[in-house]
RNA sequence: GGCCUGUUGGUGAAGUGGUUUAACACACCGCCCUCUCAAGGCGGCACUCACGGGUUCAAAUCCCGUACAGGCUACCA
């Protein structure tokens, strides 16, 4: 009888769901992997959208660390099953998104198609597997089918939201849940829709104790929701396809964003009822962002920066905004970075339990800090490549430029710049024009001089013509200034800041206001980097050109 | 409404019962250096860890309650 049953149960399973192999099949061709103790599988999971939002760049690079730093192996899963995220070329674009920033698979879904022995690595081409093992809850009694509408259970949730009651597809609601299989068999011959769903044998009364790799312990009470596993269309929901392919696959560690936590009592129940051993899991903190005081998810719609392309667009290297997610991954990086600053963030060790819990505030600043401290430790040739590179996208003006004076614009580039302390003015490369413009000729219109503390014309034309007079191109720095400080004098004025601290009424003014107004008489601006470098790039023709400009 | 998670300075955050008179970074302020700015150096910036109870010789760290914030609550992932 019990056998008789079972059989039974093996041909309705088949009538509900077609397959080409059973589930035994699929178990034994994907065996366990044979990795070093403490290796770690991960795997990045997105959906071909195109779109990399930084929280999934984040949850990549938290990926690739621990599968490398483990030696293990990370590789990339596609999430398709919801067909209308699909785009075009979609996948593609994600995986050129990542590897900018060093995030690359083992395995998995690449643009040459796939890599691995435990494929496919796209969900569309797994549906076979998902109903396979469907079909062996469905034989086991662990799932039934359910041909409820959406407008049914719309109403439920109606009815159970104005009652105040639990709400779902359970107990006294699930009502597809006591057809016997003649009902079901007799609504599917008369070819009315329906999906798979568990069938849940959970109490919430039940407290599950779980310790999360992140989050660490907690307590959440036991599923008895009747989630759907199979959708109409054939295709998995994404809670069964995450149980199903992350145990077939072999992960190790489900490493995915915190909004996934509240979802992890069903993905228990699930691996419960398949009979899968349940993976680690670490939930990481969503990043916030202060809206009006309130904190709210970076918002793909409504936060451009959540977009990974939007730092290309800014010329924020890709290395700078991986050292942010390296900073943000665990709290003790940076003070690593500092004290290790030749090391690249790959020797840096990093840990779960140093991971921020419940939400990460999204910080520009930060960034646009990490990208100042790294753009200021490249040479002037590769800044200038940078650049190049920006401008030919972004901005045709200053690429006409950078490509028509190569060595002039890498000597500006170099100014203040191989040394032990370098200048940290270029935050990113949309600011690099801002700051070199007015060492072009073709740029230069001193619209707007910033004279300081003088800004009588008559004495600033006396100043700069007496100083060209005696300017010297063969002279170094030293003599440079000497002799800055010898015209200032002559003219009047302090060669010395104590002097003139000490008597500024003796004084027309001190060497800092002198060399002030030479620096705008020069560039327009009173702020710039080193004056003697930048007069000797200009050259004594061009700088007698600026004085005559002066009005 | 229910469930889960979190709450340390202007900001991000270290901290997992006693070398904490609460690290570090960003921001800000002061001084120094200095041809300007940036950088750099030195110093300042939480008499206290949301609030209220409790456990303990000892709590930011453990427990309970309250408040606030966020996440989830789809045949979406």
């Amino acid at each position: 009888m019990v056998e008789g049953d079972i059989v039974n149960r093996r041909e309705y399973a088949d009538f509900l769901l077609k397959t080409e192999h059973d589930f035994e099949y699929y178990e034994n061709k994907y065996p366990k992997r044979d990795l070093k103790e403490g290796a770690m599988v991960t795997r990045l999971a997105p959906s071909p959208t195109g779109f990399v939002h930084l929280g999934s760049l984040d949850v990549g690079f938290v990926d690739r660390v621990f599968a490398t730093q483990s030696g293990g192996v990370c590789y990339l899963r596609i999430e398709d099953t919801d067909t209308k995220r699909t785009v075009d070329n979609g996948v593609d674009m994600i995986i050129d998104s990542l590897n900018k920033f060093d995030i690359t698979f083992d395995e998995g879904v690449t643009k040459d198609g796939e890599v691995g022995n435990y494929g496919p690595y796209v969900q569309s081409k797994r549906e076979d597997i998902y109903k396979a093992f469907a079909k062996k809850l469905i034989i086991e009694d662990k799932a039934y089918p359910c041909f409820c509408t959406p407008e049914q259970i719309e109403h439920i949730k109606d009815v159970q939201t104005k009652n105040k009651e639990q709400i779902g597809y359970y107990g006294r609601w699930a009502s597809c849940r006591k057809l016997n299989m003649e009902d079901v068999i007799e609504k599917v011959n008369n070819g009315e829709k329906y999906i798979i769903r568990l069938k849940s044998r959970g109490n919430p009364n039940h407290r599950i104790k779980f310790k999360d790799e992140i989050v660490g312990k907690m307590e959440i009470p036991e599923n008895n929701l009747d989630i759907p596993i199979i959708k109409s269309d054939g295709l998995p929901t994404y809670h069964f396809a995450h149980a199903v392919d992350d145990h077939l696959m072999r992960t190790t560690h489900v490493i995915r964003g915190e909004e996934w936590l509240a979802s992890l009592d069903k993905h228990i129940d699930l691996f419960t009822n398949l009979g899968f051993e349940l993976p680690k899991y670490a939930h990481i903190s969503t990043l916030m962002v202060d809206d009006n005081g309130t904190r709210r998810k970076l918002s793909k719609r409504k936060d451009p920066w959540a977009a990974v392309d939007y730092y290309h667009k800014e010329g924020i290297p890709n290395e700078a905004l991986v050292l942010y997610l390296a900073t943000i991954t665990n709290s003790n990086f940076e003070m690593w970075m500092n004290q290790n600053k030749d090391k690249n963030y790959k020797d840096f060790e990093f840990s779960f339990s140093k991971m921020p819990k419940g939400g990460t505030m999204y910080d520009y600043d930060k960034i646009i800090n990490i990208s100042k401290n790294f753009i200021s430790t490249l040479t002037a040739e590769d800044v200038y490549n940078r650049a190049l590179e920006y401008a030919k996208e972004y901005d045709s003006e200053l690429l006409g430029l950078l490509t028509k004076y190569k060595d002039y614009s890498v000597s500006i580039f170099n100014i203040e710049r191989e040394q032990k302390k370098p200048r940290k003015d270029i935050a990113c490369f949309s600011d690099v024009k801002n700051q070199i413009w007015y060492m072009y000729d073709e740029l230069y219109k001193p619209l707007n001089y910033e004279w300081q503390n003088i800004t009588d014309l008559d004495e600033i034309k006396n100043i700069v013509t007496s100083y060209l007079k005696k300017y010297d191109e063969s002279d170094d720095k030293q003599a440079w200034f000497d002799k800055m400080k010898e015209v200032a004098v002559s003219l009047g004025y302090a060669g010395e800041m104590k002097e003139y601290k000490e008597n500024p009424l003796n004084y027309k003014g001190s060497i800092a206001d002198f060399s002030t107004v030479v620096r705008v008489t020069l560039t327009s601006k009173s702020m710039t980097p080193d004056l003697y470098d930048i007069m000797r790039l200009l050259g004594k023709e061009r700088m007698q050109e600026r004085l005559e400009m002066i009005k």
